[in-house]
DNA sequence: ATTAGGG
DNA sequence: CCCTAAT
């Protein structure tokens, strides 16, 4: 009946793949999209072996034979229709591309990975199959879109559901990506994003054995207590054996502790009798706390798994928002424990950068490294970005589960690309080799970091009229200021303006926050977003969505959190809160963050409460003892004045509060004791 | 979640 | 900016 499928295009055909070609694995269902995409996405990380892309990632020629990779989806459901869009505008350095989600019925969407054109023309890898994630959900499970929506609400998501690793696939739990290339690595990994998918495919292992942890996406059944686990999927793929690299996708439960479990084998231990609903676990929390699922810092989660998705029965409007946080500020996940991962190799330590054989790397690599040094990565997870989701409450479960596939889908659907983290910092130039980046196995690679990101030319639904049910969030979550986005790489989607917040801002000079920090690399904020006065989004998978930890952290004791990026006030920020806080005083933050700098997400209350203590003290300086960027002598006036004023109104409600317990009583009087009261307190003051 | 302050 | 304590 309603199986979903997921084609998966591969221009070319792959010649030499032994074993049971993956595409096979694909076709025969045995693989999710999300495998294939984690598969893909590690391989692209990791498997160098083939690599020496050389400059020209796509040439014109290649261009031109650019299939437009579209998602399309459009579903007929009742009254609503949406369709899924995404934009043939590629860049050259995106090289794979889900394009197609091929249902198998009517209202599915369909998706088709397709590669753009190759870098090298003399490759060639094809793979076309069918990922049917019929079963995910649900026996009938379809992914039509459902009359919920997607939405890009931040505030008040009431929800938070736990989400299995896959959206469909293994069980709840997130999924570990596990990969330990032994073979070697182009010197040039870093170039990731231009790798074609091609490339990919290319040194896919397809044998690798690959394990998943949890139901099989085929037979499952929701009910199925201890046997939920692996049983057709990962047979199928226990089967290969692993011989070049050993890839473990494992998924692990998404509790705090969780541990994850790592299986070589095809055969995986039981989870414990969680309830789930078909692969996924939602939690209901009914607490608005965020439950602290957060994944270690070294992992890199593909699943929403620790971001939970707040279950929000709390929500007792029409509509549910579920939304799924991942990227929480890496405060949170500080306090993760590392519970010692029973993880095959467990160590979170250990694996840094080891020695690989020496291997002869091609040409590229010029003279100038005589030696060619192997790296060794692990990525253990990769984590799937945030969605926000909203569906009516009639709504089923399982078209819940539907909607939230349909929503990966989509992203999935855009393309990904890789990031390479370093200290935080986004390593953009691609031609620089792992040494000359600083990645060696002699470094520490403390902060090493991958991270999936959207496409960039990827435009997300939030045009359709009438309102797409997929809309991203339009804040950026912090992790991207953590993780400076390239202003190019992270793609701004217009927002959709009902959705809008109040913009009141004085001025609206806020500029949203561009968040691509300006960083010492990326001095080419480019113009075009930086012009562009339309509030941006960043899909929510954009960059930090995905993050992706370094999986080798010391993990000694230092869980090296990140500081955030400074980000100096411009004096446009600067007038802003004067303004801001001349209106209402300095007491109310909040108030004052949303007045000013509610568009500017990076901008805390915190922040603004801390900036106007740096402007009160830069008031009360010298000139010669500022720093930075000058602030109009004009400004720096207006906020001793301000906090001048506000000091003594808030010294008068001291007063007042003191003496209006005395005249509690007299309710008819106490105003104009109050009041009188103060009065003589102001004078005090003034 | 906010606010206030020290670091 | 971060971190804490107190709301």
């Amino acid at each position: 009946m309603d199986s979903m499928a997921i084609r998966c295009l591969l221009l070319h055909e792959q010649p030499d793949q032994p074993g049971v070609p993956f595409k096979k694995r694909v076709e025969d269902k045995r693989i999710s999209a999300f495998d294939l995409l984690a598969t893909v996405a590690g391989k692209l990380l990791l498997d160098k072996e083939s690599t020496p892309v050389s400059s020209n990632t796509s040439s014109a020629e290649d261009k031109s034979k650019v299939e437009k990779n579209t998602v399309k989806e459009e579903r007929r459901d009742g009254n609503q229709s949406s369709k899924l869009e995404t934009c043939d505008q590629y860049s050259n350095d995106r090289e794979f591309i889900i394009s197609q989600l091929v249902s198998q019925t009517n209202d599915l969407r369909s998706c088709s990975f397709r590669k753009s054109p190759s870098l090298k023309n003399d490759t060639h890898f094809g793979l076309t199959s069918v990922v049917t994630t019929s079963d995910c959900s649900e026996r009938s499970g379809v992914l039509k879109l459902m009359n919920g929506k997607i939405k890009n609400e931040m505030g008040s998501l009431p929800c938070k559901v736990e989400t299995g690793p896959f959206l469909c696939g293994a069980s709840g739990g997130r999924i570990k990506l596990e990969f330990e290339n032994k073979g070697p690595i182009h010197e040039e990994l870093d170039r990731t994003d231009k790798l074609s998918f091609r490339e990919v495919a290319d040194t896919c292992p397809l044998e690798d054995p690959v394990v998943v942890d949890g139901k099989p996406p085929l037979l499952v059944s929701s009910d199925s207590s201890g046997k939920t686990h692996s049983y057709g999927f990962n047979n199928h793929l226990g089967s290969f054996p692993g011989k070049r690299d050993d890839l473990k996708i494992v998924s692990r439960d998404d509790d705090e502790k969780s541990s994850g479990c790592t299986y070589l084998g095809p055969i995986k231990k039981p989870f414990r009798p969680t309830p789930l609903i078909g692969d996924r676990r939602i939690r209901k929390t009914m607490t608005s706390k965020y439950l602290k699922v957060a994944p270690r810092l070294n992992d890199v989660t593909l699943s929403n798994s620790d971001e939970n998705l707040k279950s929000a029965y709390c929500d007792r409007s029409a509509y549910k928002r579920i939304r799924s946080e991942r990227n929480y500020p890496f405060k949170k996940r500080k306090f993760l424990h590392y519970s010692s991962v029973s993880n095959s190799d467990g160590g979170i330590s250990s694996e840094g950068i080891s020695d690989s054989p020496e291997q002869s790397i091609n040409g590229n690599a010029s003279g100038v490294y005589p030696k060619m040094r192997g790296v060794k990565f692990r990525i253990k997870s990769f984590r799937v970005p945030e969605l926000f989701i909203e569906i009516p409450e009639s709504a089923t479960i399982g078209s819940l589960k539907r909607t939230v596939m349909e929503a990966v889908t989509a992203i999935l659907g855009g393309g990904l690309r890789i990031g390479v983290l370093l200290q935080g910092k986004k390593v953009r130039d691609d031609n620089k080799t792992l040494l000359q980046t600083g990645i060696s196995r002699d470094n520490q690679m403390d902060a090493l970091g991958f991270s999936l990101e959207p496409n960039p030319s990827q435009t997300f639904p939030s045009h359709c009229p009438g309102g797409s049910p997929l809309k991203f969030p339009c804040d950026t979550p912090l992790p991207l200021a953590r993780y400076p986005a390239t202003p190019g790489l992270v793609t701004r989607v217009t927002h959709d303006p009902s959705h809008e917040p109040h913009m009141h801002n004085l001025g609206n000079f806020v500029e949203s926050d561009h968040d691509s920090a300006p960083s010492p690399t990326d001095m080419s904020l480019d113009k075009s977003t930086t012009d562009s006065k339309a509030l941006v989004a960043v899909p929510a998978m954009s960059v930090e969505a995905l993050d992706v930890v370094p999986a080798h952290r010391k993990s000694k004791r230092s869980e090296v959190v990140q500081r955030r990026i400074r980000r100096p006030f411009s004096v446009a920020e600067v007038e802003a809160l004067v303004q801001a806080v001349e209106k209402l005083g300095t007491g109310r933050w909040r108030d004052v963050k949303l007045r000013a700098f509610d568009n500017a997400k990076h901008r805390t209350y915190v922040d603004l409460k801390d900036k106007w203590k740096t402007l009160v003290h830069t008031a009360r300086i010298s000139p010669q003892q500022r720093r930075g960027e000058p602030v109009p002598q004009e400004l720096l006036d207006r906020v001793l004045t301000a906090h001048a004023y506000w000091s003594q109104q808030q010294a008068k409600q001291q007063l007042k509060q003191q003496q209006q317990p005395e005249s509690c009583l007299l309710l008819y009087n106490s105003t104009v004791r109050a009041s009188s009261r103060s009065d003589g307190g102001e004078k005090n003051f003034g």
